[in-house]
DNA sequence: CATGAATGAGCTTTCATTCAT
DNA sequence: CATGAATGAAAGCTCATTCAT
């Protein structure tokens, strides 16, 4: 794999952030090369071909552009000196925040998923979930629980939350994240 | 709409089964009328067209028929006599039980919703769910918290732990359900 | 494989046919679905897909059906009761023959013959024609040689000839037969 | 046509020789320009564009290239001063070692003579076979044939032994050489 | 001269849908 | 009612070619 050009990584940002937008805009089913290519601005869907070597490619690009994108906002945001529980909330925060900043990478993401072909790493998240849960029991912070099922329930409550907020423009983002935050914690904490 | 014959109903009901094993199968972008008409067995995939207006009706009844049978076996398996909670708990336990008798429904349902054009009908679940919350705060069960939020995470809990023992056949469905009713206990009681 | 309608085998005939006429005016890489349906009648290329699992299920049936019908114009051409050396110049005649008849099916032939999947049959050719040499040489009827060499030959210049008399049609083809078996008969006899 | 430079020449003759190797490797349908630069090492199909006008004159620029090494190769291998036999030999001789010394190059022009638009030079070769018969012939050294007509043989017989040497690299050359030149001498030799 | 990005026509294929029988 | 043949639109993709730099 050699390197890609300037020129040749602008334009492929520019057909995934067009493919982001479609995909947000029309779901997966309706998100063609001849979308794309209109909503980039570009004459041909050859284009796209010439850029990407197939759908597939564009599908995973988009996925990991999604991805990286929202990783670095989270990173950006935890709060990693702190405890366990700190870190979980500041993850939950962090989530609903990157939601009112990035609706359409948000929603790009959950129609994208099923076709991505990487080993799917929604099990990466699992996985970090499940280990920052079972550090908090190993600190005293958490109760005793099944760290990799409660682990599904975070990320189910996270997931639910972005999916809904996604339909629904009218929930109360705010509001949400202060009952999540108190959910979450009331489930988890010690006694 | 007149009504329809028995013959044309028995149909229907078996083109939608068909389909949802299909859907269940290999995944609604890989549901054509061709599969769904050679798994039903029929000779034309015309006689789907016959039956149904157009791709969107098959889709909307395959939804209806999940959502019946799912309501169904819910309904049968509530406790109605007992408390909020108790209903809370026995909405939970019959939902894990439904996703072991029928996986392939709660497969297609989750292919087919994101599809489905009825004025969307997991909004009802939502409003229910509010519902059984507001009447469990009015009875002093549950603490003060935004029913609809709270609403929005029962269901998401519920959502993802289906999506995730729908991928994951390893997932233990007896552990799940006993953490799944911890949490919901404690993230709702009084006190 | 389940049988085929009566209608189904005359459009699949139809259609090979038109691509038997395409391939013999325009050659192999200028023969599309399009022109071949636009030479059929057909209204739309999907005809075609419909008929045939893909373009090479198409392009095997057409050297199928281009090696049936000549077959079945040189065995009833051929003479079973004599010599090897008149089956020869039976089979050598027989070739010269059906170019004349079927122009079209053998330019057809050459063009198609490199994108065939089939087992090579041209193979099969091969070891038939050494196997009548080897006859003639039990008998008598013909000098020592290797016989899969010289099978090489004689099916050399019947390609040969074939392929002349496609892009010459100024070649008499009745001197060209008179050679032609003279000649193999000069290098194959004994003595 | 004005001159070509010198470094515009060596860059059409390392396109033309990449453009041989593909062809040879892959055959005439996947013979694109793309895989031609990546062989050559050139950065862009557009520098295969420049410096020829279109595909058609890339391929026949190939075939001439093809034709010119093997024409020489055979001429320095003739053996000019003795009778029409012995050049008939030596032409068949030279023909084998080319195919042993050059296979892609002979590979190559199989797969584009069908391509090539010039005024067929295969009329060439024709035409000085013929002039070679008809020349053994007036010396009495060639028995009484149509002379067109056996330098079809002849060359039929070239090319099916290149042809089938070419796809079955079993094939013994030392022995298709020796039987070759007995064929042709049984079918040419006067009495 | 060479590059690499861009173009648009063309390809095969799949699909839901229609319609005569 | 059911069949199977036919339809045409749309899809992803490849290709030779063009052009600004």
């Amino acid at each position: 794999m050699r390197a890609k050009s300037l020129t040749e990584q602008a334009r492929r940002a520019q057909i995934v952030a067009a493919a982001i937008e479609v995909l947000a805009e029309l779901g997966y089913g309706a998100t063609s090369f001849k979308q794309i290519a209109a909503r980039a601005g570009l004459s041909s869907t050859g284009l796209i071909s010439y850029h990407f070597k197939g759908k597939q490619e564009l599908v995973d690009s988009v996925y990991a552009e999604v991805r990286r994108t929202f990783t670095e906002f989270v990173l950006e945001r935890m709060d990693h000196s702190a405890t366990a529980a700190g870190e979980l909330r500041a993850f939950l925060s962090a989530n609903l925040r990157f939601l009112r900043a990035h609706r359409a990478h948000m929603v790009a993401l959950a129609q994208v998923r099923p076709h991505v072909s990487a080993a799917d790493s929604a099990d990466d998240d699992h996985r970090k979930m499940a280990d920052l849960l079972r550090q908090g029991q190993r600190r005293g912070e958490f109760r005793e629980f099944d760290a990799d099922t409660v682990a599904i329930f975070v990320l189910a409550l996270r997931n639910g939350v972005l999916a809904r907020a996604g339909d629904h423009p009218e929930v109360d983002l705010d509001l949400c994240e202060r009952e999540l935050i108190t959910v979450v914690e009331l489930a988890t904490r010690r006694g």
